[in-house]
RNA sequence: GUGGCUGUAGCUCAGUUGGCAGAGCACCUGGUUGUGGUCCAGGAUGUCGUGGGUUCGAAUCCCAUCAGUCACCCCA
């Protein structure tokens, strides 16, 4: 029994297991750079009234999941939920919509929900996020997701699909909840899902009860009530996604949790997760910027979950990044110790991942340490070999161990590694 | 916020009707004083999640609580 452990809902992430982690990061990122998507930092943690704005008062993530405090200065801050609002608070901010448009950016970065933790939820949680801001061409659209694609196929990816609707936006969107609402209202729910049905009746279409589920087969969906504009804007993206050889799945009763979304919509769905299946999602918020009081100019974007790819690599079982190994393991004898430390510290100064066996042990426990390194090769030097000018190389896998001079030991160790 | 399951060694887990706290793996030492991965011998390791109750006696039964986990609501 420990006296402190992670706090609830939080996990550490330990090697070798981190070595996924940061190929994972690399994966995602790594197509942006080549489309043209700068690296943006913001703080960890905002106004209050920023995230209520642009997320949404009615959303649960702002109504009961927020991490909110009140400072020394009596200021009323918020560790982020997400990282749009913050992106676009400094897109606004610092008038990055006065120079060429879109403004593409990405960052990556940690997000707090107090939520009851399950598997692939955690209250604190890794997102990679991307978004193009000033442009509503829906070639930018089916760019955006184009890039998750070719960021899951870096990573080897596969049991995954890709779900897309459009939203509608200010001008269709209201007459179809009128319509849905009036659906909803002739259904058998809950004292909740009726209020949720009042607030939001969008997000009583994703509810997963098979009682309530049901009933939704016949509901009226966003997909089918399209003004003109919407649904050319649509017909674009999905002829830009099929002349980009990507496929993906019609889901028009997708909704996502938070209110900014307009027009195209899309969801990662991993089928190995459990029930928190969405590896990463977005979609466009035309909106956002001038409901946070900036120009009225569109955007698009996604967050990817960094935790849930990591659990759906896992339940692919693919290890990216794996390995680490140091290539050389020195194991000094008597009292060649002081040679030992600076042929260590001469072998990495030559870009050979080599570590030394601390701690005294003998050379059999200093042995078994070369061989739980994983190193491909062990070097013994003892009083004998300085003697002779020589290090002993042992091949590890193999056993095999030949005396190899001490001046030239760069040179042969990295014929024998490569 | 609601519900199910689980808490025993570093890890995976046994533990009988309530009667001395266990195994495997891992770790350490030695067999081999200049050689690991195999083998053999030996060794260390516990708030039985925590607090209370019942009992001569509790890892075991009862209550509470905390944590983990999965699911719901919701979301990455």
């Amino acid at each position: 029994m420990t006296l402190f452990s992670a706090p609830k809902g939080t996990f550490d992430v330990l090697p070798p297991a981190s070595s996924t982690m940061l190929a994972v990061r690399e994966a995602l990122t790594a197509p942006l750079r080549t489309a043209g998507y700068g690296y943006i930092e913001t703080p960890i943690f905002e106004d209050t009234a920023l995230f209520a704005r642009g997320v949404g008062e009615s959303t649960d993530v702002v109504s009961k999941e927020m991490y909110t405090f009140t400072d020394k200065g009596g200021r009323s801050l918020t560790l982020r939920p997400e990282l749009t609002a913050g992106l676009m608070r400094a897109f606004i901010e610092h008038k990055l919509y006065a120079g060429p448009l879109p403004i593409k950016l990405y960052t990556v970065g940690s997000n707090f929900r107090y939520e009851r933790p399950q598997k692939g939820r955690y209250r604190h949680f890794t997102q990679i996020d991307v978004e193009a801001l000033g442009s509503d061409d829906p070639a930018l659209d089916a760019e955006i997701i184009a890039l998750a694609l070719a960021a899951y196929d870096n990573l080897g990816l596969k049991n995954f699909t890709t779900q897309l609707t459009s939203l509608g936006d200010q001008n269709c969107r209201p007459a179809y909840r009128d319509k849905l609402q009036a659906f909803l209202a002739e259904l058998e729910l809950d004292a909740d899902t009726r209020r949720r049905a009042e607030i939001n009746p969008l997000r009583v279409l994703d509810d997963k009860r098979p009682e309530v589920a049901a009933q939704l087969v016949d509901a009226p969906v966003m997909s089918a009530h399209l003004c003109d504009d919407c649904k050319a804007h649509y017909d674009a993206v999905r002829q830009y996604l099929t002349e980009l050889g990507l496929s993906w799945q019609e889901a028009p009763k997708l909704v996502r949790g938070l209110d900014y979304y307009t027009r195209t919509t899309f969801e990662f769905v991993h089928n190995g997760l459990g029930a928190q299946a969405s590896i990463g999602g977005g979609g466009r918020y035309d909106g956002l910027s001038a409901q946070l009081g900036g120009p009225d100019l569109s955007g698009i974007g996604w967050a990817i979950g960094v935790d849930r790819t990591l659990l759906a690599l896992e339940a692919e079982d693919l290890t990216p990044g794996e390995g680490g190994n140091v290539a050389v393991f020195i194991v000094p004898m008597g009292q060649a110790k002081s040679a030992a430390v600076q042929l260590t510290a001469r072998l990495r100064a030559s870009g050979i991942a080599t570590d030394l066996a601390y701690g005294d042990r003998g050379l059999k426990g200093a042995m078994k340490a070369a061989n739980r390194s994983g190193a491909r090769y062990a070097i013994v030097i003892g009083d004998r070999d300085i003697a002779d000018g020589v290090a002993q190389v042992k091949n590890l896998e193999t056993g095999e161990q030949d005396a190899a001079p001490l001046d030239a030991l760069v040179t042969t160790l990295k014929e024998k590694l490569a």
